[in-house]
Parts: structure tokens; C-alpha cells; sequence
DNA sequence: TTTTTGCTTGCACATCTCGTAAAATGCTGT
DNA sequence: ACAGCATTTTACGAGATGTGCAAGCAAAAA
């Protein structure tokens, strides 16, 4: 069981317990800049107020932001907070009519991450850990 | 379909633009306590070395410790705290082999999670809105 | 014009999260 | 028993995050 020396991506002597799957493994997986970008995308479905958000637009299909703020009981303020940073993000779309602004969702996958993981937690619901 | 105004939901006079609408998708939409859960499952998924842990154990089936924390390049104490998130939610199971400690994936839901959103970020990359 | 309405922004604060270091646990081999 | 290794746990500090308040802005109403 000795160890590959030659190292083609790390340096000096690092104990594996199976380095060939290790190196394997290694240029299977994504590379830190996508694995960043790919969490700072789980980040913005990962508060509460944003996810409900997300799933009123997706079942209301537009709303203006006082309309929003009231659906999902959150003061105005943090609902357009929460929305500038979906805005940001590409995941949600605004038009302005009037004084008031409606978003509606901009993102076809996002559809889908809400709908499979609303799934999973209502397959999971119930379960001890 | 006239608006009741004994408000099911809310108490006195609050302004909406479409107050039908409001209504509708305010019993449409999830629950606070199902968006917390659902922003619970996010955020085990918003970090870049939880990530990166997933998708190796996506490809590699199984792994220890030692040779995960190789694998994504991070100190065997930052993957155990992360892996201890990612066992105590379900979504990895452990299996002891001596004293090694073999982990995998254990919750066909965050596979589908993980693969969609690559797919996301890498349709999406380049492209303005 | 001035006022009001709908929404956004900047700031302050409390809270949470992640990684590191150090100590503890559990298993193997001598 | 003891030493050594793989992993976990605890404690702690730096950085990030969500929310409310108050001020700012743009469009409609007076």
C-alpha cells in the first residue's frame, strides 16, 4: 500500500487510503470557483422569506411589492431587500406600472429547484433523525 | 367575487391592489414553518465545501474522511464539521470500517438537487439579463 | 407646486456560520 | 497495558446575513 509520490495535484506526502480513487475523484468533481458560484445560489433559496417569496410569484405569477409583502406577511422593507438581491441574481424580473413595481419569476430552473425540493421535504416530513 | 373584509388572515385595514389575488395565493403558497424547512435544506447546499463534498461522494459512491477531505483540499476537522450537517439532515449515511468511517450519499432528492443546478450554472454562465 | 403613495437604499445591530486549534473518543496493533 | 491513527467534539474568533428604522426617490394625486 505505498503511496503515488509523483502527486499530479498536490505536493508532498499525503496519507490516502485509496489514492487512485482519490485522483479519480478529484478531476471529477466541480472546481472551487464553481462550487462558490453553485452555493451562492442555494444561499438565495436559503431564507425563509426569500423561499416563500419565490413560491408566491411562482403561483401568482405577478405581484407588486405591497401585494407581496402582504401575501407573505413580512414587512415591506424586508421584502424588497429579499428581492433586490433575487433581482441581482437574474432569478426574478421587475416592471414598473405606475408607482408600483411587479416581479414576476425570470428563471426556469429555479422553478424546478423549488418544485423538487418542495417535494422532498413533503416526502421527508414526519421522519426522525 | 367580492373581497371579505372579516380578513381570515389579517386583522384590520391593510391596502392591497389586488387584495382577490393576495388572498388566493396567500393559502396557496407554503406555510412559514415548511419555508424554514425548505431554507434549512438550502443552506446545507449553500456552502462551497458541503458542495464540493456532495458532488464527490455523487461520483465517487463512497469515501472516508481522510481521503474526502483530500479529495476537496480542506482540513479532515472542516469536513467532519461539515459532514456532521449533512448526516445530522439525512443526506449522507456513515458506515465504520475499522477505524475509518466511510461515507455516502444517502438521499436521491439532493442528487437530483445538485445535477439540476450545475446544469443551471453552467447554462447560465455568460449570459446577462 | 406641494402632498401623498409605493418602493428603494443606507445604516446599525443582533444573530448565525464557518474554519481553526486543542482536547477527547474509539479502534488497531504491539 | 500502551502507543498511534482516524475521526469527532468543544471552544472561540472573524466574517457574513437578515431585519427594522429613517431618509431618499420617483410617479400619481391634489
Amino acid at each position: 500500500m505505498q503511496i503515488s509520490r509523483d502527486a499530479d495535484t498536490d505536493a508532498c506526502d499525503v496519507k490516502s487510503v485509496d489514492p487512485g480513487k482519490v485522483a479519480a475523484t478529484k478531476q471529477a468533481i466541480i472546481d472551487p470557483a464553481e462550487a462558490a458560484e453553485l452555493a451562492n445560489l442555494f444561499k438565495l433559496l436559503a431564507d425563509p422569506t426569500r423561499a416563500r417569496l419565490l413560491h408566491a410569484l411562482l403561483e401568482a405569477g405577478e405581484l407588486c411589492v405591497c401585494d407581496l409583502a402582504q401575501t407573505i406577511d413580512v414587512a415591506e422593507t424586508s421584502v424588497s431587500h429579499a428581492l433586490r438581491l433575487l433581482r441581482t441574481a437574474g432569478i426574478v424580473r421587475n416592471r414598473r406600472a405606475g408607482r408600483m413595481i411587479y416581479y414576476a419569476l425570470d428563471d426556469a430552473h429555479v422553478r424546478l429547484l423549488l418544485d423538487l425540493s418542495l417535494e422532498h421535504i413533503r416526502h421527508d416530513s414526519g421522519e426522525g433523525r
